[in-house]
DNA sequence: GTCTATACTTTGATAGAC
DNA sequence: GTCTATCAAAGTATAGAC
């Protein structure tokens, strides 16, 4: 059996994911962690804020352990980055182009209003680019070259996130994927 | 002296850059707009919904002439590409990473909710990629290649101003304007 | 026709019953 | 210690006074 915690960070995540950090209540996340509502407030004192700094965190993780796992199973950087972007694809398909990267819409929301909440999104932004950069790096490249790269990496997924789940079409993460391994091929060979 | 409409699109506008859709309430934007409470759903009978829409509509126009204005005024889009991208990092700085896209907030927020707004955000992005694509038509290229060339500026562009706006750095749009201009001069030189 | 005052709902958060 | 019942505040939307 899952923590209770756990299963409230979970659940905030997906709701995060689709409607947003104002735009998902307490009583939805609670309900969807089928845990009663005192609970999130005994485990998250600073309330909404301290759960959304958690739930940022968590989706920090496993997208990130998600992303290395379909990198590191090809052979090299550069299909391995053709293997990403074709993943992100067929996952916006089959989820109706709901199940999209939650930090990205949480840090717009609140980049300007929240402080802890912003840094949280840039803890794993930044730990999302140095890890990439680190890949890119041993697989040969220089590192002011892999950094730059992994940043248009990350922007290019994030971009065609944005741009499918709006369209309701996998082209530009198709067009964005031919992008990337340009990109990554390029930081590479020397 | 702007019509009471036109002000309360316009504030609607400024608000929903900040604080997103469902972060933005009515009385904030009749407050910004200087009008009385009644008057957003006099000139909006479906409510929020309904200005949201005029709202992302008009971003879109103001956005796009925006970047057009500046791609325009270089000699070929390569070089207006890079005018571009030094642009949005120097207007980021300048506005203490507060001044970015609001269509891409309110889409990433919306997509999975309202179907208008949604629709909305789709009208709007098309629109610039279908216009900068004639650019780098016009420019010399393909139109398959112009095609997904200008939906990689768009991400990159989209891609650039979260990174930025989390990281409180022009680092990655310094990064994504070198592989924007990479791009588009691969398009066009055949 | 314009706008003020209000109605009703939902929000984040808490106090006190078990 | 866990959870239910409730609170005050803020949200959208409207009804009716000018």
């Amino acid at each position: 059996m899952t923590e209770t915690r756990d299963r409230i960070v979970d659940a905030a995540v997906d709701l995060f994911r689709v409607h947003g950090y104002t735009g998902t209540a307490m009583k939805q996340v609670v309900a969807a962690a089928d845990a009663p509502f005192g609970s999130v407030y005994h485990h998250f004192r600073g309330g909404k804020q301290e759960l959304a700094a958690a739930a940022i965190e968590r989706a920090g993780v496993v997208y990130r352990d998600l992303v290395l796992g379909i990198l590191d199973a090809e052979d090299d950087v550069v299909t391995g980055t053709r293997a990403v972007f074709d993943a992100a694809a067929a996952v916006l398909d089959a989820t109706d182009y709901a199940d999209v990267c939650p930090v990205a819409t949480v840090a717009l929301e609140v980049a300007s209003t929240s402080e802890p909440l912003r840094a949280a999104c840039d803890t794993v932004f930044a730990d999302w680019i140095d890890t990439l950069a680190g890949r890119l790096e041993h697989g040969g490249g220089p590192p002011a070259a892999a950094r730059s790269a992994a940043i248009a990496f990350i922007s290019l997924l994030e971009g065609g996130f944005l741009l499918c789940r709006t369209a309701r079409t996998p082209e530009a993460m198709r067009a964005n994927g031919d992008v990337a391994v340009a990109v990554v091929a390029g930081a590479v060979d020397r």
